[in-house]
RNA sequence: GCCCGGGUGGCGGAAUUGGUAGACGCAAGGGACUUAAAAUCCCUCGAGUGCAAACUUGUGCCGGUUCGAGUCCGGCCCCGGGCACCA
């Protein structure tokens, strides 16, 4: 036989493929359908590197997978190819953006065909091509016929640089995700998708899907789905207006001691006549406007804000006057864009408050049961107000702790509070009459109160505190005689602030305590029992929340989530089909003029007003409106570049239909998704507006399924040998040509595959390459040593098992493994039977795809290795008769024996102790235990 | 700050209803074959002690639960990703 020379078979298989059509997907079929789809790629420039194919071949091996398991597979690829890199190779060099993406579409076909990926390039689709943009306008008509689509005049984020409108998508860390220059804000009219509409759905429906847990949440996160009410604050002299606030707590209404407006607030300007200070309120909201949303964040710290003097609301629950603000830590497209400012229990009400000095006022504490002294049934309960306090010494940082004679406490000194008095004089009393000690300096309350329930069992009684922390610094150590009443009743310790533990001390409180003397004592934030809140005083927050939200206004649900801002003024992109009548205003262009081309430019340099190259075409601009006939401008702004991914999974089931985007029954057929592969970057992006497109399509009743995708997984990058980013600019991209000229396609797959978890980012490795290469050249000459026969071992079947499963699990890299570890085994055999050399090359098939069929065929196969029948495992053969059993002597392994597996506990027990290794450690001691783990272990207790 | 991942030999990584840590591969060292080299095959390979049998130690750090912890619990540290004044 021949040398393994993968140049030679490679090429032949794949054309051979090819011709015949193997791959190619029906649209009818006896068989069951599956669909598994993976990213298609934008044809960059710079062609494939190595990182590109990893999700491309684990869908492959997914997908031949199923076509040998007997399923009608639908495995397609195309070019997202409309978008900004080739616009702007366009505007340096000028050469035409079609003329750019034929050739990158085509270096990445050419690089694509020469792995062996079994896509069915029948069905390739080019988002740029008119036959499939005419599609993705169509569906934007749809939008705008049932109102998804509006017009609206919003602050956009710009970028300076590529001279265009960014999505908050697209807008990193203030940054344009593609130039990374600053992102400035601008007023604009945009064309907008509603996509907001459906963010209800979009949050539900996940419950719903096979995707990855952090996917999910990362969705959800962007949603930003949250429950609240939105509340009626009552403006004082105004006739009866009110503002409405959005909170999530409206337990802590109470508390609400002022209100703040976003700058941009609508209303703001309707209450002109009453603010008396209106010239510095203007200025502030003039600032605001200029500043972008980093200078907004960047010193975040630092709260600012304006008092609308004169204006004065009044809180519905407390009825108390309370003034009104605005400030910028509101944002106008949150909620109501107003709140209701509860400095007690928000940190950042806390931050302003405490800066312009307004009242805090606490609603809402800690509510704790003492574990240790709880309360017992049938004693009197007593209500009273507590004081702890923490006196240090600065010298060496003790602190006091009364250490109880006649209980088992450990207490802080403490003492109820009097009616009036103060809590720092409270507390210096207590410190003075239990203590001795008189100089205390520094009193400083620590946080809100706590209530707490417990049974004082010196006083017999059951109390419900509402405890209060006092800290001091003891100034000297001069002390008073205490009363032999006090002395008699504890000792005075001086411990280390490290070992007053929640475990030592016995005040319920103490975790609270502990917490905020560490991470300070702000705003609470928590939930708990409300106090000083009327008659809602004592409920708990959640049921505080729910009665308060009924009376002074409504449940609501808001979300994070914002329109989609959908215009580009942008070349490389599918015009937006509408057109500009001064007659009947924004008029679609009707169905069958569709699809509007994108027109020859000869700059594609955008104009310096913002406005698309388009622009400057009038030939192009200039037509007429279809309604009345009359003079129309054509809308000049495209689509951004997520348009066309967020239907071509549909186009895919029927791609050459002129007459709709697909048909009814290609959708029937092959809808939903049932495996989507694709970059974790794309989960709020791309992910988000496909999944909202196609529930759209659905609610017109257009596509079959509301959700696209069964089941989502994703890949982990690739990162070039140092560990960093693969990028043109750092030098360190992998081509994989190279890699195919010199291993072969088939090593570089089974290498991408092998080299890590399919889920994480690894690290390329070109000395790694020649492991898989060797495997293969092994499997090679194991075909000149076959014997006939069907003679099948236990570690086939078990190889079996583990491949078909892992490859559903994503564990590509153990599947290779156990692949590697049964050929070393038939390697070492002097003939290998040739039917568990056959079973071995069809679990094989779908990671070395070239070789296998080679191998195949050669054995006399007439058919493709790639629809023979996927192997099965026995059972039985796997079930072993035997077992090594371990032996443990206190947790640490002595020794093991083989045993036969159903061997009864006390024959374990008898042979385990027999062992020399394991006497010689229990000899001369008594066993206390022995366990025994069926077929495992077992353990020796002396 | 909040939400997700992750931390295991020289390297990539195996191992979860808690049960022999380091599978498989790379690199390294030794040997066989060869005039020689490549290729191939065999052996060694976490650290430490020991002639050996064997023993000690070891999965980011500290503590806990358990006969037994990489795996579970509590408290940290570090790295990667996402969100970020969202009321």
């Amino acid at each position: 036989m021949n040398e393994y020379d993968p140049k030679e078979i490679e090429k032949k298989w794949q054309e051979k493929w090819e011709k015949s059509g193997i791959y190619h997907a029906k649209d009818k079929s006896d068989k069951p359908k599956y669909y598994s789809l993976i990213e298609f790629p934008y044809p960059s420039g710079d062609g494939l590197h190595v990182g590109h194919p990893r999700p491309y071949i684990g869908l492959d091996v997914v997908s031949r997978k199923r076509r040998m398991q007997g399923y009608n597979v639908l495995y397609p690829i195309g070019w997202d190819a409309f978008g900004l890199p080739t616009e702007n190779y366009a505007i340096k060099t000028g050469k035409d953006p079609r003329v750019v993406t034929k050739e990158n579409t085509d270096t990445f076909r050419r690089q694509i065909q020469s792995l062996g990926i079994s896509f069915d390039w029948s069905r390739e689709i080019n988002t740029t091509d008119p036959k499939y943009y005419k599609w993705t306008q169509w569906i934007f008509l749809k939008f705008l016929e049932k109102g998804l689509a509006y017009k609206a005049k919003t602050e956009i984020n710009w970028c300076p640089k590529d001279k265009i409108g960014l999505a908050n998508e697209e807008v990193i860390d203030g940054r344009c995700e593609r130039c990374g220059t600053e992102v400035e804000k601008r007023e604009k009219e945009q064309w907008m998708l509603a996509i907001t509409k459906y963010a209800d759905r979009l949050h539900g429906d996940l419950d719903d899907v096979d995707y990855p847990e952090r996917v999910k949440i990362q969705q959800k996160n962007w949603i930003g789905r949250s429950e609240g009410a939105e509340l009626d604050f009552e403006i004082a002299d105004s006739k009866r207006q009110v503002v409405k606030v959005f909170t999530t707590r409206p337990d802590t209404i109470f508390g609400a001691t002022y209100l703040v407006l976003a700058p941009e607030h609508p209303e703001i300007s309707s209450f002109k006549s009453q603010i008396s200070n209106w010239k510095e309120v203007d200025e502030y909201i003039e600032k605001t406007k200029k500043r972008t949303d980093i200078e907004r964040t960047a010193d975040s710290r630092e709260k600012t804000g304006v008092r609308l003097e004169g204006m004065i609301a009044i809180n519905p629950a407390s009825k108390e006057e309370i003034p009104v603000f605005i400030a910028d830590y509101v944002l106008p497209h949150y909620g109501t864009g107003a709140i209701m400012a509860v400095p007690a229990h928000d940190s950042r009400d806390y931050e302003f408050a405490s800066k312009f000095r307004l009242p805090i006022k606490e609603v809402v504490i800690p509510e704790r049961i003492d574990k240790r002294n709880p309360p017992v049934q049938g004693k009197k309960s007593v209500e009273r107000r507590n004081v702890h306090a923490i006196v240090k010494n600065p010298k060496d940082g003790k602190v006091i702790v009364l250490k109880w004679k006649h209980h088992p406490w450990n207490t802080f000194p403490m003492g109820g509070v009097d009616d009036g008095e103060d809590i720092i004089d409270a507390a210096k009393r207590e410190v003075l009459e239990e203590t001795g000690y008189k100089d205390l300096a520094n009193g400083k309350v620590i946080g809100g109160q706590v209530r707490a329930e417990y049974f004082a069992a010196h006083k017999d009684e059951n109390r419900v505190a509402y405890t209060s922390l006092v800290s001091f610094d003891l100034a000297s150590e001069e002390r008073d005689e205490i009363s032999a009443e006090e002395d008699n009743a504890h000792e005075v310790l001086w411990m280390e602030e490290s070992e007053l533990t929640p475990e030592f001390m016995t005040h319920a409180e103490m975790d609270v305590w502990i917490d905020r003397l560490t991470n300070g004592h702000g705003a609470y934030t928590g939930n708990g029992v409300l106090i000083n809140s009327g008659d809602f005083s004592e409920l708990d927050s959640e049921e505080a929340s729910k009665k308060i939200a009924g009376k002074f206004g409504k449940s609501v649900i808001t979300y994070k989530l914002r329109d989609w801002v959908f215009s580009r003024q942008r070349y490389w992109g599918e015009p937006i089909p509408v057109v500009h009548c001064g007659q009947c205003g924004v008029v679609p262009v009707p169905e069958q003029d569709l699809p509007v081309l994108l027109p020859k430019v000869e700059n594609y340099q955008p104009t310096d007003t913002g406005e698309s190259p388009l622009a400057n075409i009038s030939e192009w601009v200039n037509t007429r409106c279809p309604k009345c006939e009359g003079d129309a401008e054509r809308e000049t702004d495209v689509m951004p570049n997520w348009a066309g991914s967020s239907w071509y999974f549909l186009r895919y089931m029927d791609p050459n239909n002129n007459k709709e985007f697909a048909s009814e029954k290609n959708l029937k057929y092959w809808a939903p998704v049932d495996w989507y592969n694709g970059g974790m970057e794309h989960t709020t992006l791309h992910l988000l507006y496909s999944r909202f497109w196609n529930k759209f399509l659905f609610d017109l009743g257009l596509v079959p399924e509301s959700e696209p995708y069964k089941k989502r997984t994703s890949h982990g990058l690739i990162l070039a040998e140092g560990g960093e980013k693969m990028s043109k600019s750092k030098g360190n991209v992998v081509n994989p040509d190279k890699v195919v000229e010199q291993f072969g396609a088939d090593t570089l797959r089974i290498y991408e595959m092998f080299m890590g978890p399919f889920e994480q980012a690894v690290a390329w490795s070109e000395d790694s390459l020649v492991g898989p290469r060797r495997f293969l050249e092994k499997v090679w000459r194991m075909s000149e040593k076959l014997k006939d026969s069907t003679d099948d071992s236990l570690i086939l079947h078990e190889t079996i098992k583990k491949v078909t499963e892992d490859v559903e699990a994503l564990g590509f890299n153990t599947a290779v493994s156990a692949l590697m570890i049964l050929v070393n085994d038939l390697d070492k055999r002097v003939e290998v039977s040739k039917s568990e050399f056959e079973t071995m090359l069809l679990l094989l098939a779908p990671l070395a795809p070239h070789i296998t069929e080679e191998l195949w065929q050669s054995l006399g196969h007439k058919d493709s290795i790639h629809f023979a029948k996927w192997p099965e495992y026995d059972e039985s053969k796997i079930e072993r008769s035997e077992a090594v059993v371990v032996v443990q002597v206190n947790g640490k392994k002595r020794g093991e024996f083989t045993a036969p597996i159903d061997i009864k506990e006390s024959e374990a027990f008898k042979t385990a102790k027999s062992l020399p290794d394991v006497t010689k450690w229990i000899e001369d001691k008594e066993v206390k235990k022995m366990i025994y783990v069926p077929g495992k272990i077992v353990s020796i207790v002396v």
